[in-house]
RNA sequence: CGGGGCGUAGCGCAGCCCGGUAGCGCACCUGGUUCGGGACCAGGGGGUCGGAGGUUCAAAUCCUCUCGCCCCGACCA
Protein backbone atom coordinates (compact mmCIF):
# COMPACT_ATOMS: atom_id res chain seq x y z
CA UNK A 1 0.00 0.00 0.00
CA UNK A 2 1.36 3.15 -1.22
CA UNK A 3 1.71 6.24 1.94
CA UNK A 4 -0.53 8.71 0.80
CA UNK A 5 -3.86 9.39 -1.14
CA UNK A 6 -3.78 11.37 -4.43
CA UNK A 7 -3.68 15.02 -3.80
CA UNK A 8 -7.39 16.70 -4.78
CA UNK A 9 -5.57 19.39 -6.92
CA UNK A 10 -4.11 16.14 -9.11
CA UNK A 11 -6.76 14.10 -9.43
CA UNK A 12 -10.32 14.43 -7.23
CA UNK A 13 -12.35 11.55 -8.84
CA UNK A 14 -8.87 9.05 -7.43
CA UNK A 15 -8.65 10.69 -4.58
CA UNK A 16 -12.49 10.32 -3.46
CA UNK A 17 -11.43 6.33 -4.49
CA UNK A 18 -7.96 6.64 -2.41
CA UNK A 19 -9.55 7.83 0.54
CA UNK A 20 -12.47 5.09 0.53
CA UNK A 21 -10.09 2.78 0.25
CA UNK A 22 -7.42 4.00 2.81
CA UNK A 23 -9.66 4.81 5.30
CA UNK A 24 -11.22 0.89 4.65
CA UNK A 25 -14.53 2.55 4.78
CA UNK A 26 -14.90 -0.07 1.48
CA UNK A 27 -13.72 -2.66 -1.44
CA UNK A 28 -14.32 -3.19 -4.79
CA UNK A 29 -16.31 -6.81 -4.12
CA UNK A 30 -16.17 -9.90 -7.20
CA UNK A 31 -19.48 -8.36 -8.66
CA UNK A 32 -19.34 -5.68 -10.86
CA UNK A 33 -20.89 -2.54 -9.83
CA UNK A 34 -21.26 -3.84 -6.21
CA UNK A 35 -18.78 -2.95 -3.30
CA UNK A 36 -18.09 -4.13 0.17
CA UNK A 37 -18.80 -2.14 3.44
CA UNK A 38 -15.98 -2.13 5.69
CA UNK A 39 -16.25 -2.09 9.52
CA UNK A 40 -14.96 1.30 9.30
CA UNK A 41 -17.58 2.27 6.61
CA UNK A 42 -20.50 0.11 8.04
CA UNK A 43 -19.80 2.13 12.02
CA UNK A 44 -20.56 5.02 10.04
CA UNK A 45 -23.65 4.04 8.46
CA UNK A 46 -24.75 2.33 11.70
CA UNK A 47 -24.42 6.07 13.31
CA UNK A 48 -26.40 7.61 11.09
CA UNK A 49 -29.09 4.67 11.10
CA UNK A 50 -29.09 5.52 14.72
CA UNK A 51 -29.63 9.27 14.74
CA UNK A 52 -31.83 9.24 11.84
CA UNK A 53 -33.80 6.26 12.61
CA UNK A 54 -34.68 8.48 16.46
CA UNK A 55 -36.11 11.51 13.78
CA UNK A 56 -37.99 9.61 11.75
CA UNK A 57 -39.57 8.07 14.91
CA UNK A 58 -39.88 11.11 16.55
CA UNK A 59 -42.16 12.30 13.63
CA UNK A 60 -44.70 9.45 14.20
CA UNK A 61 -42.97 6.78 12.17
CA UNK A 62 -42.97 3.47 12.53
CA UNK A 63 -40.58 0.45 11.22
CA UNK A 64 -41.53 -2.51 9.08
CA UNK A 65 -39.50 -4.88 6.60
CA UNK A 66 -41.06 -5.33 3.15
CA UNK A 67 -39.54 -8.10 0.77
CA UNK A 68 -36.86 -8.07 -1.73
CA UNK A 69 -38.52 -9.75 -4.43
CA UNK A 70 -41.37 -7.87 -6.20
CA UNK A 71 -43.95 -9.57 -8.90
CA UNK A 72 -43.35 -8.12 -11.98
CA UNK A 73 -46.78 -7.50 -13.03
CA UNK A 74 -46.91 -4.95 -9.92
CA UNK A 75 -43.97 -2.28 -11.16
CA UNK A 76 -46.03 -2.09 -14.16
CA UNK A 77 -48.97 -0.76 -12.64
CA UNK A 78 -47.78 2.44 -12.44
CA UNK A 79 -47.22 3.60 -16.06
CA UNK A 80 -44.60 6.74 -15.12
CA UNK A 81 -43.05 4.27 -12.65
CA UNK A 82 -42.38 1.31 -14.66
CA UNK A 83 -41.11 3.31 -17.45
CA UNK A 84 -37.96 5.00 -15.09
CA UNK A 85 -37.47 1.88 -13.47
CA UNK A 86 -37.85 -1.18 -15.62
CA UNK A 87 -34.50 -0.46 -17.44
CA UNK A 88 -32.09 -0.75 -14.30
CA UNK A 89 -33.89 -3.95 -12.27
CA UNK A 90 -32.39 -7.01 -12.08
CA UNK A 91 -35.07 -9.87 -12.87
CA UNK A 92 -35.04 -13.23 -11.29
CA UNK A 93 -36.62 -15.50 -13.77
CA UNK A 94 -35.53 -19.03 -12.43
CA UNK A 95 -35.62 -20.58 -8.78
CA UNK A 96 -35.68 -23.50 -7.36
CA UNK A 97 -34.32 -25.32 -10.34
CA UNK A 98 -37.55 -23.90 -12.52
CA UNK A 99 -38.88 -21.52 -14.55
CA UNK A 100 -40.76 -18.72 -12.78
CA UNK A 101 -44.24 -18.48 -13.58
CA UNK A 102 -44.28 -14.97 -13.10
CA UNK A 103 -40.96 -13.22 -12.98
CA UNK A 104 -39.96 -11.27 -9.39
CA UNK A 105 -38.03 -8.23 -9.69
CA UNK A 106 -35.32 -7.12 -7.03
CA UNK A 107 -36.80 -3.78 -5.18
CA UNK A 108 -34.87 -1.21 -7.00
CA UNK A 109 -37.22 0.84 -4.76
CA UNK A 110 -40.43 -0.34 -2.73
CA UNK A 111 -43.51 1.58 -3.59
CA UNK A 112 -45.46 -1.23 -5.59
CA UNK A 113 -44.98 -3.99 -2.77
CA UNK A 114 -46.12 -1.86 -0.09
CA UNK A 115 -49.05 -0.30 -2.00
CA UNK A 116 -50.09 -3.40 -2.91
CA UNK A 117 -50.40 -4.06 0.95
CA UNK A 118 -51.58 -0.62 1.89
CA UNK A 119 -54.50 -1.55 -0.27
CA UNK A 120 -55.65 -4.56 1.56
CA UNK A 121 -54.76 -2.84 5.01
CA UNK A 122 -56.83 0.87 4.30
CA UNK A 123 -60.35 0.48 4.75
CA UNK A 124 -61.41 3.67 6.64
CA UNK A 125 -60.28 7.34 7.34
CA UNK A 126 -59.78 5.88 11.19
CA UNK A 127 -56.72 3.69 9.37
CA UNK A 128 -54.75 6.98 8.08
CA UNK A 129 -52.16 8.08 8.42
CA UNK A 130 -50.63 5.02 7.90
CA UNK A 131 -46.53 6.20 8.77
CA UNK A 132 -44.21 3.41 7.54
CA UNK A 133 -40.47 3.35 7.25
CA UNK A 134 -38.12 0.46 6.34
CA UNK A 135 -34.37 0.36 6.21
CA UNK A 136 -33.26 -1.97 3.09
CA UNK A 137 -31.08 -2.53 0.67
CA UNK A 138 -32.27 -2.05 -3.01
CA UNK A 139 -31.00 -3.13 -6.25
CA UNK A 140 -30.58 -0.87 -9.45
CA UNK A 141 -28.72 -1.89 -12.28
CA UNK A 142 -26.40 1.27 -13.15
CA UNK A 143 -24.18 1.46 -15.98
CA UNK A 144 -22.27 3.40 -13.99
CA UNK A 145 -20.89 3.19 -10.81
CA UNK A 146 -18.44 4.22 -8.01
CA UNK A 147 -18.16 3.35 -4.38
CA UNK A 148 -20.93 4.62 -2.06
CA UNK A 149 -22.38 7.50 -4.64
CA UNK A 150 -23.84 5.23 -6.85
CA UNK A 151 -23.36 0.84 -6.40
CA UNK A 152 -25.59 -1.53 -7.92
CA UNK A 153 -27.02 -2.19 -4.51
CA UNK A 154 -27.17 0.31 -1.83
CA UNK A 155 -28.41 0.47 1.79
CA UNK A 156 -30.76 3.08 2.68
CA UNK A 157 -34.12 3.82 4.54
CA UNK A 158 -37.31 4.42 2.40
CA UNK A 159 -40.41 6.10 4.17
CA UNK A 160 -43.73 5.39 2.82
CA UNK A 161 -46.88 7.38 3.94
CA UNK A 162 -50.69 7.41 3.20
CA UNK A 163 -52.96 10.24 3.91
CA UNK A 164 -55.96 11.27 3.95
CA UNK A 165 -55.87 14.65 2.03
CA UNK A 166 -53.70 16.17 -0.16
CA UNK A 167 -52.58 19.05 2.12
CA UNK A 168 -51.54 16.69 4.93
CA UNK A 169 -49.59 14.64 2.51
CA UNK A 170 -47.78 17.83 1.60
CA UNK A 171 -46.96 18.69 4.95
CA UNK A 172 -45.23 15.31 5.53
CA UNK A 173 -43.28 15.73 2.19
CA UNK A 174 -41.90 18.79 3.59
CA UNK A 175 -41.54 17.58 6.74
CA UNK A 176 -39.25 14.57 5.93
CA UNK A 177 -37.43 16.80 3.67
CA UNK A 178 -36.85 19.15 6.70
CA UNK A 179 -35.52 16.18 8.99
CA UNK A 180 -33.10 15.64 5.98
CA UNK A 181 -31.76 19.11 6.30
CA UNK A 182 -31.40 18.94 9.76
CA UNK A 183 -29.88 15.74 9.55
CA UNK A 184 -26.96 16.78 7.05
CA UNK A 185 -26.68 19.84 8.78
CA UNK A 186 -26.55 19.14 12.64
CA UNK A 187 -25.04 15.52 12.36
CA UNK A 188 -23.28 15.52 9.33
CA UNK A 189 -22.02 18.89 9.07
CA UNK A 190 -23.30 19.27 5.55
CA UNK A 191 -25.53 22.48 4.76
CA UNK A 192 -27.71 21.45 2.09
CA UNK A 193 -30.11 23.31 -0.30
CA UNK A 194 -33.53 22.75 -0.03
CA UNK A 195 -35.79 23.20 -2.57
CA UNK A 196 -37.99 22.12 -5.15
CA UNK A 197 -36.87 19.60 -8.44
CA UNK A 198 -37.98 20.09 -11.97
CA UNK A 199 -40.04 17.83 -13.91
CA UNK A 200 -37.27 16.21 -15.69
CA UNK A 201 -35.78 15.62 -12.68
CA UNK A 202 -38.24 13.95 -10.58
CA UNK A 203 -38.89 10.43 -8.97
CA UNK A 204 -40.82 8.06 -11.60
CA UNK A 205 -44.23 8.49 -10.72
CA UNK A 206 -44.43 11.39 -8.40
CA UNK A 207 -46.34 14.78 -8.27
CA UNK A 208 -42.98 16.38 -7.26
CA UNK A 209 -39.95 15.54 -5.98
CA UNK A 210 -38.17 17.51 -3.60
CA UNK A 211 -34.34 17.34 -2.32
CA UNK A 212 -31.76 18.32 -0.97
CA UNK A 213 -28.15 19.11 -2.16
CA UNK A 214 -24.98 19.45 -1.02
CA UNK A 215 -21.91 20.87 -3.04
CA UNK A 216 -19.04 18.67 -3.12
CA UNK A 217 -15.00 20.20 -3.03
CA UNK A 218 -15.18 19.32 -6.86
CA UNK A 219 -17.84 21.98 -6.39
CA UNK A 220 -20.32 19.83 -8.02
CA UNK A 221 -23.29 19.05 -6.60
CA UNK A 222 -24.27 15.67 -4.99
CA UNK A 223 -28.17 15.33 -4.00
CA UNK A 224 -27.82 13.90 -0.45
CA UNK A 225 -31.70 12.97 0.02
CA UNK A 226 -35.12 12.95 -1.82
CA UNK A 227 -38.77 13.60 -0.44
CA UNK A 228 -41.57 13.15 -3.04
CA UNK A 229 -45.48 13.85 -3.06
CA UNK A 230 -47.02 11.41 -5.17
CA UNK A 231 -50.33 12.43 -4.84
CA UNK A 232 -52.83 9.93 -6.16
CA UNK A 233 -51.07 8.34 -8.74
CA UNK A 234 -50.12 5.27 -6.93
CA UNK A 235 -53.60 5.07 -4.84
CA UNK A 236 -55.24 4.69 -8.31
CA UNK A 237 -52.89 1.82 -9.96
CA UNK A 238 -53.31 0.13 -6.59
CA UNK A 239 -56.31 1.08 -5.65
CA UNK A 240 -55.55 2.33 -2.41
CA UNK A 241 -59.20 3.53 -0.81
CA UNK A 242 -61.08 4.21 1.90
CA UNK A 243 -64.29 5.37 3.26
CA UNK A 244 -64.37 8.91 4.47
CA UNK A 245 -66.50 10.47 7.16
CA UNK A 246 -69.18 10.83 4.75
CA UNK A 247 -69.28 7.28 3.74
CA UNK A 248 -67.88 8.28 0.53
CA UNK A 249 -64.84 5.53 -0.92
CA UNK A 250 -61.85 7.58 -1.76
CA UNK A 251 -58.21 7.41 -2.85
CA UNK A 252 -55.59 8.23 -0.12
CA UNK A 253 -52.34 10.54 -0.98
CA UNK A 254 -48.95 9.37 -0.27
CA UNK A 255 -45.45 9.96 -0.01
CA UNK A 256 -41.99 8.38 -0.23
CA UNK A 257 -38.73 9.65 0.78
CA UNK A 258 -35.06 8.41 1.52
CA UNK A 259 -31.74 8.47 1.79
CA UNK A 260 -29.01 6.21 1.28
CA UNK A 261 -25.22 4.91 2.00
CA UNK A 262 -24.25 7.72 -0.44
CA UNK A 263 -24.29 9.84 2.62
CA UNK A 264 -21.33 7.86 3.21
CA UNK A 265 -19.87 9.48 0.14
CA UNK A 266 -20.62 13.03 1.06
CA UNK A 267 -19.07 13.34 4.04
CA UNK A 268 -15.89 12.24 1.98
CA UNK A 269 -15.83 14.48 -0.31
CA UNK A 270 -17.21 17.48 1.95
CA UNK A 271 -15.26 17.00 4.77
CA UNK A 272 -12.01 14.92 3.25
CA UNK A 273 -8.48 16.42 2.86
CA UNK A 274 -5.06 15.28 1.01
CA UNK A 275 -4.35 13.56 3.97
CA UNK A 276 -7.53 10.92 4.05
CA UNK A 277 -10.87 10.89 5.55
CA UNK A 278 -12.07 13.67 8.03
CA UNK A 279 -14.81 12.61 10.40
CA UNK A 280 -17.41 14.75 11.56
CA UNK A 281 -17.29 14.02 15.39
CA UNK A 282 -21.05 13.25 15.95
CA UNK A 283 -21.14 10.06 13.31
CA UNK A 284 -17.25 9.15 13.96
CA UNK A 285 -17.07 5.54 15.37
CA UNK A 286 -14.18 6.78 17.56
CA UNK A 287 -14.08 10.22 18.07
CA UNK A 288 -10.94 10.61 19.94
CA UNK A 289 -7.63 8.09 19.58
CA UNK A 290 -4.93 8.12 22.32
CA UNK A 291 -1.62 7.50 21.13
CA UNK A 292 0.80 7.08 23.71
CA UNK A 293 4.50 7.21 23.13
CA UNK A 294 7.66 5.79 25.19
CA UNK A 295 10.98 4.23 24.14
CA UNK A 296 12.27 3.15 27.71
CA UNK A 297 10.69 0.02 29.71
CA UNK A 298 10.26 2.96 32.41
CA UNK A 299 8.56 5.69 30.01
CA UNK A 300 5.85 2.54 28.90
CA UNK A 301 5.49 2.30 32.58
CA UNK A 302 4.75 5.98 33.32
CA UNK A 303 2.68 6.62 30.48
CA UNK A 304 1.08 3.65 31.00
CA UNK A 305 0.08 4.74 34.26
CA UNK A 306 -0.83 8.10 33.40
CA UNK A 307 -3.25 6.95 30.60
CA UNK A 308 -5.22 5.34 33.10
CA UNK A 309 -6.83 8.57 34.16
CA UNK A 310 -6.78 9.71 31.22
CA UNK A 311 -9.22 6.82 29.84
CA UNK A 312 -11.08 7.92 33.48
CA UNK A 313 -11.76 11.39 32.08
CA UNK A 314 -12.91 10.03 28.78
CA UNK A 315 -15.06 7.12 29.58
CA UNK A 316 -18.76 7.54 29.05
CA UNK A 317 -18.42 10.68 27.51
CA UNK A 318 -16.65 10.23 24.05
CA UNK A 319 -15.56 7.13 22.03
CA UNK A 320 -11.93 6.91 22.46
CA UNK A 321 -9.39 4.41 21.49
CA UNK A 322 -5.85 4.09 22.81
CA UNK A 323 -3.19 2.50 20.23
CA UNK A 324 -0.54 0.48 21.60
CA UNK A 325 0.38 -0.97 18.89
CA UNK A 326 3.39 -1.52 20.16
CA UNK A 327 5.63 -2.73 15.79
CA UNK A 328 4.14 1.29 14.74
CA UNK A 329 6.11 4.61 16.27
CA UNK A 330 3.99 7.87 16.85
CA UNK A 331 4.34 9.03 13.63
CA UNK A 332 2.92 6.23 11.85
CA UNK A 333 -0.12 6.30 14.19
CA UNK A 334 -0.67 9.83 13.60
CA UNK A 335 -0.38 8.94 9.46
CA UNK A 336 -2.92 6.41 10.36
CA UNK A 337 -5.54 7.78 11.72
CA UNK A 338 -5.94 10.92 10.01
CA UNK A 339 -6.00 8.71 7.01
CA UNK A 340 -8.98 7.15 8.97
CA UNK A 341 -10.93 10.65 9.88
CA UNK A 342 -10.74 10.74 13.65
CA UNK A 343 -11.35 14.23 14.72
CA UNK A 344 -9.06 14.06 17.76
CA UNK A 345 -6.05 12.65 18.85
CA UNK A 346 -4.18 12.84 22.36
CA UNK A 347 -0.40 12.63 22.42
CA UNK A 348 0.55 11.33 26.29
CA UNK A 349 4.48 11.04 26.32
CA UNK A 350 6.78 11.68 29.18
CA UNK A 351 7.11 15.26 29.10
CA UNK A 352 3.24 15.20 29.18
CA UNK A 353 3.18 12.84 31.88
CA UNK A 354 5.85 15.40 33.70
CA UNK A 355 3.09 18.48 33.38
CA UNK A 356 -0.01 16.36 34.23
CA UNK A 357 -1.33 17.31 30.50
CA UNK A 358 -1.72 16.15 27.09
CA UNK A 359 -1.29 16.96 24.13
CA UNK A 360 -4.44 17.51 21.69
CA UNK A 361 -4.44 17.45 17.90
CA UNK A 362 -7.41 18.16 15.87
CA UNK A 363 -7.90 16.58 12.66
CA UNK A 364 -9.57 19.65 10.96
CA UNK A 365 -6.75 21.33 11.14
CA UNK A 366 -6.92 23.42 13.81
CA UNK A 367 -2.94 23.47 15.83
CA UNK A 368 -1.85 21.44 18.43
CA UNK A 369 -2.54 22.17 22.25
CA UNK A 370 -2.56 21.08 25.39
CA UNK A 371 -5.04 20.65 27.95
CA UNK A 372 -4.43 19.49 31.61
CA UNK A 373 -5.58 16.10 32.28
CA UNK A 374 -8.08 17.41 34.85
CA UNK A 375 -9.58 19.28 32.01
CA UNK A 376 -10.27 16.41 30.08
CA UNK A 377 -13.42 15.34 30.97
CA UNK A 378 -15.02 18.60 30.13
CA UNK A 379 -12.56 20.08 27.36
CA UNK A 380 -12.83 17.06 24.82
CA UNK A 381 -16.31 16.81 24.52
CA UNK A 382 -16.45 20.64 23.97
CA UNK A 383 -13.79 20.62 21.93
CA UNK A 384 -15.32 17.88 19.59
CA UNK A 385 -18.13 20.12 19.85
CA UNK A 386 -16.08 23.03 18.27
CA UNK A 387 -14.92 20.38 15.90
CA UNK A 388 -18.23 19.72 14.23
CA UNK A 389 -19.08 23.32 14.36
CA UNK A 390 -15.81 24.27 12.38
CA UNK A 391 -16.45 21.89 9.79
CA UNK A 392 -19.97 23.33 8.97
CA UNK A 393 -18.78 26.37 8.66
CA UNK A 394 -15.82 25.71 6.69
CA UNK A 395 -18.08 23.34 4.27
CA UNK A 396 -20.83 26.51 4.11
CA UNK A 397 -17.78 28.95 3.45
CA UNK A 398 -16.69 26.93 0.76
CA UNK A 399 -20.35 26.55 -1.24
CA UNK A 400 -21.21 30.39 -0.53
CA UNK A 401 -17.52 31.44 -2.79
CA UNK A 402 -18.60 29.16 -5.31
CA UNK A 403 -22.01 30.20 -5.74
CA UNK A 404 -22.65 32.84 -8.27
CA UNK A 405 -26.02 35.10 -9.08
CA UNK A 406 -25.59 34.92 -12.82
CA UNK A 407 -27.80 37.07 -15.23
CA UNK A 408 -25.79 37.21 -18.17
CA UNK A 409 -25.29 34.03 -20.83
CA UNK A 410 -21.70 34.60 -20.96
CA UNK A 411 -20.69 34.56 -17.76
CA UNK A 412 -23.38 31.70 -17.61
CA UNK A 413 -21.66 29.89 -19.84
CA UNK A 414 -18.63 30.35 -18.82
CA UNK A 415 -18.80 29.31 -15.09
CA UNK A 416 -19.89 25.66 -16.50
CA UNK A 417 -17.32 25.64 -19.33
CA UNK A 418 -14.56 26.42 -16.28
CA UNK A 419 -14.35 25.35 -12.58
CA UNK A 420 -18.38 25.41 -12.24
CA UNK A 421 -20.00 25.93 -9.03
CA UNK A 422 -23.61 26.86 -7.85
CA UNK A 423 -25.45 29.14 -10.02
CA UNK A 424 -28.21 31.22 -9.05
CA UNK A 425 -30.04 31.81 -11.99
CA UNK A 426 -33.41 32.58 -13.49
CA UNK A 427 -35.22 30.42 -15.65
CA UNK A 428 -37.35 30.29 -18.40
CA UNK A 429 -39.65 27.53 -16.86
CA UNK A 430 -38.79 25.09 -20.84
CA UNK A 431 -37.97 21.30 -20.09
CA UNK A 432 -36.35 22.04 -23.78
CA UNK A 433 -33.81 24.80 -22.18
CA UNK A 434 -32.86 22.54 -19.74
CA UNK A 435 -32.03 19.45 -22.16
CA UNK A 436 -30.44 21.71 -23.95
CA UNK A 437 -28.01 23.10 -21.07
CA UNK A 438 -27.53 19.67 -19.88
CA UNK A 439 -26.61 18.55 -23.26
CA UNK A 440 -24.25 21.43 -24.22
CA UNK A 441 -22.17 21.85 -20.80
CA UNK A 442 -23.22 18.82 -18.53
CA UNK A 443 -25.15 21.22 -16.13
CA UNK A 444 -29.17 20.54 -14.71
CA UNK A 445 -31.12 22.55 -12.36
CA UNK A 446 -30.79 20.58 -9.50
CA UNK A 447 -33.24 22.84 -7.18
CA UNK A 448 -36.18 25.63 -7.20
CA UNK A 449 -34.63 26.13 -3.57
CA UNK A 450 -37.26 27.26 -1.32
CA UNK A 451 -37.56 30.85 0.17
CA UNK A 452 -36.10 32.31 -2.99
CA UNK A 453 -38.88 35.24 -3.95
CA UNK A 454 -39.64 35.24 -7.72
CA UNK A 455 -37.59 37.66 -9.54
CA UNK A 456 -38.86 37.47 -13.63
CA UNK A 457 -36.45 38.10 -16.05
CA UNK A 458 -34.75 36.59 -18.83
CA UNK A 459 -33.44 33.24 -18.43
CA UNK A 460 -29.83 32.77 -18.41
CA UNK A 461 -29.71 30.07 -20.49
CA UNK A 462 -32.00 30.51 -23.47
CA UNK A 463 -32.87 34.69 -22.67
CA UNK A 464 -36.47 33.52 -22.69
CA UNK A 465 -38.72 35.42 -20.10
CA UNK A 466 -39.41 33.54 -16.71
CA UNK A 467 -41.48 34.37 -14.30
CA UNK A 468 -40.24 31.77 -10.88
CA UNK A 469 -37.84 32.14 -8.26
CA UNK A 470 -34.20 31.75 -9.24
CA UNK A 471 -32.61 28.14 -9.64
CA UNK A 472 -29.84 26.41 -8.69
CA UNK A 473 -27.95 24.87 -11.43
CA UNK A 474 -24.51 23.05 -11.53
CA UNK A 475 -22.70 19.94 -12.58
CA UNK A 476 -24.15 16.58 -10.40
CA UNK A 477 -23.05 13.51 -9.65
C1' C B 1 -22.86 -0.48 -25.40
C1' G B 2 -18.65 2.81 -27.55
C1' G B 3 -13.39 4.71 -26.44
C1' G B 4 -8.97 3.95 -23.47
C1' G B 5 -5.99 1.22 -19.93
C1' C B 6 -4.65 -3.10 -17.03
C1' G B 7 -4.47 -8.54 -15.22
C1' U B 8 2.93 -11.32 -12.67
C1' A B 9 3.47 -12.69 -4.16
C1' G B 10 -1.49 -9.56 0.30
C1' C B 11 -0.79 -4.34 -2.19
C1' G B 12 1.93 -1.33 -5.98
C1' C B 13 4.88 -2.51 -10.04
C1' A B 14 9.32 -4.26 -13.38
C1' G B 15 10.37 -8.29 -16.67
C1' C B 16 7.35 -9.26 -22.45
C1' C B 17 9.77 -5.66 -27.81
C1' C B 18 14.58 -9.62 -28.59
C1' G B 19 11.55 -17.11 -25.56
C1' G B 20 16.22 -20.00 -21.67
C1' U B 21 16.85 -20.26 -13.05
C1' A B 22 10.30 -15.19 -11.83
C1' G B 23 12.33 -10.10 -9.73
C1' C B 24 11.85 -5.09 -6.97
C1' G B 25 9.37 -1.79 -3.25
C1' C B 26 5.79 -1.95 0.60
C1' A B 27 3.33 -5.39 3.80
C1' C B 28 4.21 -10.14 6.62
C1' C B 29 7.57 -13.54 10.07
C1' U B 30 12.34 -13.88 13.43
C1' G B 31 16.23 -11.32 16.18
C1' G B 32 18.34 -6.74 17.60
C1' U B 33 18.66 -1.37 17.93
C1' U B 34 14.72 2.41 17.89
C1' C B 35 10.05 5.34 19.40
C1' G B 36 7.32 13.63 20.38
C1' G B 37 5.27 13.32 12.42
C1' G B 38 4.89 7.37 8.08
C1' A B 39 12.57 4.19 11.88
C1' C B 40 16.97 1.09 10.82
C1' C B 41 20.12 -3.38 10.36
C1' A B 42 20.40 -8.62 9.56
C1' G B 43 17.93 -13.00 8.32
C1' G B 44 13.35 -15.39 6.39
C1' G B 45 8.47 -17.08 4.28
C1' G B 46 5.28 -16.36 0.33
C1' G B 47 3.91 -17.26 -7.14
C1' U B 48 -1.10 -22.61 -11.14
C1' C B 49 2.62 -15.02 -14.21
C1' G B 50 -6.31 -14.06 -15.05
C1' G B 51 -8.08 -18.71 -17.93
C1' A B 52 -8.01 -22.11 -22.34
C1' G B 53 -5.81 -23.61 -26.69
C1' G B 54 -1.60 -23.32 -30.08
C1' U B 55 3.79 -22.56 -31.94
C1' U B 56 8.59 -24.37 -29.80
C1' C B 57 13.57 -28.69 -27.26
C1' A B 58 11.85 -24.65 -24.05
C1' A B 59 6.42 -19.62 -23.16
C1' A B 60 5.18 -14.56 -18.02
C1' U B 61 7.43 -13.40 -22.93
C1' C B 62 5.16 -15.18 -29.63
C1' C B 63 -0.08 -16.43 -31.93
C1' U B 64 -5.55 -17.33 -31.31
C1' C B 65 -9.68 -17.31 -28.30
C1' U B 66 -11.80 -16.14 -23.71
C1' C B 67 -12.85 -14.04 -18.70
C1' G B 68 -12.44 -10.07 -15.39
C1' C B 69 -11.48 -5.25 -13.47
C1' C B 70 -10.48 0.10 -13.58
C1' C B 71 -10.88 4.97 -16.03
C1' C B 72 -13.57 8.26 -19.75
C1' G B 73 -18.69 8.92 -22.35
C1' A B 74 -24.58 7.84 -22.96
C1' C B 75 -28.70 6.43 -17.66
C1' C B 76 -29.16 7.55 -12.16
C1' A B 77 -30.29 7.84 -4.79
Amino acid sequence: MSLAVTPRSEDYSRWYTDVVLKAELADYSPVKGCMVIRPNGYAIWENIQRILDRMIKDTGHKNAYFPLFIPESFLHKEAEHVEGFAPECAVVTHAGGKKLEEPLVVRPTSETIMHAMFAKWIMSYRDLPLLLNQWANVVRWEMRTRLFLRTTEFLWQEGHTCHASEEEAQEETLRMLEVYRAFAQETLAIPVIHGLKTDSEKFAGAVRTYAIEGMMQDRKALQAGTSHNLGQNFAKAFEIQYQDRDGKMQHVWQTSWGVSTRLVGAVVMVHGDDKGLVLPPRIAPTQVVVVPIYSSEADHARVSEFAVGVEAALRGRVLYEIDWRDQYKPGWKYADWEQKGVPLRIEIGPRDVEKGHVMLARRDGGAKQTMPVAALAEGVPALLEEIQASLLKRALDFREANTFEVDDHERFEEIFAGDGGFVRARWCGGAECEASVKERLKTTIRVIPFGAPDDPGPCAACGTKGTGPRVIWAKAY
